[in-house]
DNA sequence: CTGAAAGCGCTTACAG
DNA sequence: CTGAAAGCGCTTACAG
């Protein structure tokens, strides 16, 4: 008979406080587990919350305390792995803070991400991870500030005066480079593909520098289509130009993935004949033959790091913008050849 | 000066009504569009809203009317591209229906899975959408109907008392059984990894029937290292026992990406010696080479399905359980060749 | 169609 | 260390 009517069966506080023969303030302490609580008090109190079978309202929490332990995570494409292993990282250190992540997706759309981001306020979340949508103005980051809602930019960045986790995507460019440079390859390409944003500019200015200042031509660069399947044969781009490129560097492994199948078509030998570098060194790249050479990003530790810098803002809201870019790290495997091996 | 002290500062719903010279009560009505409310009142409320800058409380509004617009996720995995799939569909109908999801990752352990299912009862979650982990009990899932928290499994499934939305895998195995059979194939292997589950044992006992019902020997059943990268040094497996098989099915496509680069470094060719089938047909399917012949089973549909079924019940409570078992497709490419080939 | 009052389940000072 | 009271920002009957 009580359990049958819905709602109204929950266990509250009072009612633990009631069975344990205490206040409620005294329940709401042991909760919390302050120490001004006595200890056989404590026992009393937990007791009775086990035998009720009470389970905690954040809700009512939040609204007398003001915090609600969630943060707001938001996304451009959850489909990429890419984001995932992000989303992974953040969600175990925000888990292990005691606090829980809401997620969205903005579909790399500012509108959908004006939306999203209203959500968020909506649902009083602490604070919000974004990976900020292509052609976001920084005045939108900054204006989430205003609203007093704290907030880290992860992967891409629009402002300056606002926290960011990322990656130096400029030095794995230069890494790249290097790397082929010292294989003697002097003719390469970058194959790009998606929507623009700072990760995207940061490759292409990395790129271009690294190739003028060893006195290379950095032009060759093209454009390939952002679905999967379609990749492999746009490589032919790679040699429609005038002078034809010895190797590629890659956007992201999933580009390699498609231009390793599309110069394959070709009749081109990746490792061989013709050398390739990926960005992101995802798990696939160990199980490609050959081996796929990548600049490893590591997503998950930038997700830990985002997660991290956001918690620090929300113990102190006054620290002044921090950012935290981690280094690249070349991971070479079988997919690049000396060039004398590649004119034989 | 205003602005300056922080949470003080935020805007009421009864500051909104003052500023519109209305009640709260009617203030509250025109939010939530109720059609009780006079144009000219509404317009007046809305307008008040805009010039204060006002956001909805939530979790003020939730306490009171006993829902909170949120919805739980809980996957043993984030970093699998197909939980990233499942989810992308998931975020979709959830983010249309007006609410938002609360993500959690179980790391398929029981434990953690109590704890997670515990925090999102503590965060009023409206219902959850549970992925269960590897040996989670019946009761365990029938207790939070109990708590009058609507669940529904996805992908696995260990009550037949609670909804579920899935994919019909023994099915799946018997079309990629048929194909092969067809080519002429009947040693056929199985390649299987990762915890056992529902999932798990369903796609077994489909390779099983339908291996028996051919008279094939339904005994080659391998188990391969669950990390990615330690995928191709287990080939060898398959010429291990006795019979060598002429084809083999994977467990997913991880695996299938796995044994093709084995298979390739024992010296095997792929679609034309050796015949490979793998299970989900993701994106990679398409750029490998030769391209995967794939068991497509649709994650996003399915994710989209278990949201769909979490919805009706939210409006329904006492709907009876219900299930919807999506059919898998084949997808037939470049992976499998004729027996008679492979014979030469 | 609108207003005044009570209450959702907590936490927060403030006394004792 | 504990208790009584007020209040967080909404929604919900209940009158008018």
């Amino acid at each position: 008979m009580p359990s049958d009517d819905r709602k109204k069966s929950r266990v509250t506080l009072l009612d633990v406080a009631r069975h344990a023969n205490v206040s409620r303030a005294t329940a709401s302490l042991v909760i919390r587990k302050s120490p001004l609580v006595g200890a056989e008090t404590r026992v009393r109190v937990e007791a009775a919350m086990r035998e009720l079978g009470y389970v905690y309202n954040m809700g009512a929490a939040r609204l007398r305390a003001e915090r609600s332990h969630t943060v707001g995570v938001v996304v451009p494409n959850l489909t990429n792995p890419f984001f995932a292993e992000l989303l992974s990282g953040i969600e175990a250190v925000i888990d292990s803070a005691g606090m829980v992540v809401i997620l969205a997706n903005s579909g790399d759309l500012v509108e959908r991400q004006d939306m999203v981001m209203r959500r968020m306020r909506e649902h009083g979340v602490d604070g919000v991870i974004l990976c900020p949508a292509a052609d976001t103005a920084p005045e939108f980051v900054e204006r989430v500030g205003e609203w007093n809602l704290p907030l880290v930019q992860v992967l891409r960045h629009v402002s300056e005066d606002v926290d960011y986790a990322g990656v130096d995507y400029a030095a794995g460019m230069r890494q790249a480079v290097d790397y082929l440079a010292s294989l003697g390859h002097r003719k390469i390409a970058f194959a790009v593909h998606g929507p623009v944003h700072s990760a995207y500019l940061e490759r292409i200015e990395g790129f271009r520098e690294a190739m003028v200042s060893r006195g290379f031509d950095p032009g060759m660069i093209i454009r390939v289509p952002y679905q999967t399947a379609r990749i492999p044969a746009s490589a032919h781009l790679l040699f429609d130009k005038g002078e034809e490129p010895t190797a590629v560097i890659c956007f992201n492994d999933v580009v390699a993935l498609g231009l390793s199948a599309g110069l394959h078509d070709l009749g081109r030998e990746v490792g061989e004949n013709f050398s390739l570098v990926g960005f992101d060194d995802v798990a696939e790249a160990e199980v490609m033959r050959p081996r796929l050479t990548s600049v490893s990003t590591g997503p998950v530790t930038i997700g830990e790091n985002a997660a991290r810098l956001l918690l620090d803002r929300l113990i102190d809201p006054m620290l002044p913008p921090r950012r935290v870019v981690k280094e690249t790290q070349l991971h070479i495997r079988q997919s690049c050849a000396p060039l004398a091996v590649t004119t034989l």
